[in-house]
This record gives structure tokens, sequence and C-alpha cells, in this order.
DNA sequence: ACCTGAACACCGTTCAAGT
DNA sequence: ACCTGAACACCGTTCAAGT
């Protein structure tokens, strides 16, 4: 059977998850999936344009989030950044994967805009409503690059949490 | 004359100002320094280590900036946290490298300890502030990656410090 | 003490040639 | 259409041997 891009993208999907970015090469690939390193680059342009589809791939659980209409828009939007946190801390080294995919495009990537219309919610513009989004997504990636860093060290995480509640919280009770 | 660490740094210094990460390889820098690849492994423990002292290097100029005590300290942290975004930003791949630095020792790394201190004086305990501190550092860390990322990609990043100024904004007018 | 030479175990990407 | 074989131009790190 022929090669597909979809058997690409999960094999180096797993990878990724097991071992992290350092162990993800396009020979390692090629090796785990019996073909030879050129036979992938008739499936995808490079290495560049695999690890945006696995940034895409780990933001996308973002998009089936639903939440309780009662609960207050700044309450959720900090329980949305929670998730997003969640979802790049349990891929090795997913900090790294998203920031570059968020590079790419700010305000499109999961969740900013999601994040821009529960900020307009609390009575701002939506201007502001995206700085503050942008402001979140951010801050969430520079914690998380700090913690996978350090997990990846064996430097201890326990306060990382703690201190990424308590930023959230700064940057959406303000005025 | 025999080779010395601080040439090793200098060398490693200019080609990451002039080329970037991507081309700061140990090899490259022997060839600069005209030694062989080895020869600096009797100098630096790895280019981790090499990386390191870079970045101490990066921020080194934090510590001689003096305020005007006339300045409210929420004003003077500001300011200290746009003078840490110019150093990195100043250098190819700059947050990629102070990043690593960070995440070794948060709260020892320039400008940490005086951002706690300032925060302090606007009448927070010693906690609030740090954690204040860490993530105005976070959030800037986060902020300079995309910039830089945009940057070497060829992207559009007229944006990119005024979405800086709000964030700070958002982080230090919190209660 | 300090460095060379040479190796080990890798990279991403390209592309003529094969099927 | 899809893949192999082989090459190009690289990596970080180690370490016996030389001076």
């Amino acid at each position: 059977m022929a090669l597909s891009r979809e058997q690409i993208v999960d094999a180096a999907w797993g990878i990724l998850h097991s071992y992290g970015l350092g162990d993800l090469s396009m020979r390692r690939l090629a090796k785990e999936l019996g073909v030879q390193p050129g036979a992938l680059y008739w499936h995808v342009a490079n290495k560049q344009e695999l690890l945006g589809v696995l940034a895409q791939r780990m933001v996308a659980p973002l998009s089936e989030l639903t939440f309780d209409d009662a609960v207050p828009p700044l309450e959720r939007a900090a329980h949305l950044t929670g998730e997003f946190r969640s979802l790049i801390l349990a891929v090795r080294d997913g900090a790294d994967v998203v920031s570059v995919a968020h590079s790419i495009s700010p305000e499109e990537l999961n969740p900013a805009p999601e994040l821009a219309t529960l900020v307009t919610g609390s009575g701002v513009s939506r201007e502001t409503a995206m700085a503050t989004a942008l402001t979140l997504i951010r801050f969430t990636l520079g914690s998380v690059t700090t913690q996978q860093t350090r997990e990846a060290m064996g430097l201890d995480t326990s306060s990382s949490e703690a201190e990424f509640t308590a930023g959230v919280e700064l940057v959406l009770h303000s005025r």
C-alpha cells in the first residue's frame, strides 16, 4: 500500500508524544515508516509544514469545547486559557511547536478568536479584547516553554500551575 | 597564542548577532577561530553552557539601569520590562536563548529580582510581587519569540510593540 | 596544558533514475 | 504516481594521540 500524508502525520504525532522534538527527525520518521527519507517529500513540503499540522492537531479539541452560559465571560476565558495550557503541556515540547503556529497567524489560531469574543462580552472594545487574548496566549506559551524546559532538565515544576493561574488572574482582572 | 574561553564567547556572540541561532554551531565557531571542533570542549563543557553565558551577557545591561525615584514604582516596572524586551529583541533568536536561561533560574535571572522589588513598592506582598514579575517576564518572552519568528519568516511585525505595551499594562494595572 | 585527527552517530533536502 | 539510491552540505560530542 502507498504511503499517505495522514500516515506520516500520525507517526510524527507518536514520536512527538513519546520522545519529543529532539527525536522527531525526517530520517527517524522515514525509518519508522519503512521508507527512504526522500519519500516523505512527495507528501509534505518540508519539516516545518509537518510541525504546523501537528500544532493544529494539538489545539483542535478547543473547538469542541462548550461552556455554561450562566458562568461569567471572564471566568470562561480563564477556563479556556487553562484548557489551552493543558493541551500543549500534554505533548513533549508542545509549546515550541505551537509557538511557531501562533507566530504565523496569531489571531486565527485557537483559542484566540473564541477568547477575544469572551472578553468582548465583559464590555470592552474588540481591539482591547484581542489584545487581552494575545496577552493570555503569549503568557501561556512563555509559561509552558519554561515548564517543559525544566521538565526536560529534571528540575522541579511543582509551582508552575500556581504561577500560571496567578498570571491569568493578573491579565484578566485589570482596568 | 592559546585559545581562551572569552575568545570563544565573543565569537559566538558575533555569530548570534549576525546570523542567528541556526548558524551558531560548534563546528562553525571552530572554523571562525581557526581550530578543530574538539578544541572548544577543553574550554566549555558543551553548547548549552555556551548559550547560557550568552543569555547572561544579553541581560547584563539591566543591572546598570537606574531610575528617578520620583517616578512611581509601577511605571518604573513597566519601563524595566521594556528594556528587557529591547535587549533580547536586539539579538537574533534572543528570546530562544534567554528562555532557557530563565527556565533554569526564573527568580534569579535579570530583571526578575528588581522587578519584584519595584512591584512590592506598590503595596503588595513579596509573593504577589514575584508572581507579577514572572508573569511580565514570561509574557515578554512569549511576545518576543513570536516577533522574532515572524521576522525570520519575513512577516509583518508593525503591531508587535503596541501589543507588547498593551499586555504590560494589563498585567500591571490589575487588582 | 592545550590541541589535532579521526571517528561515531546523526541531521534536512534534492533529484535522477527506477517501477 | 510514487518511491529508491545516492549524494550534498551539514550537526554535537568524544578521545587517543600528539606537542
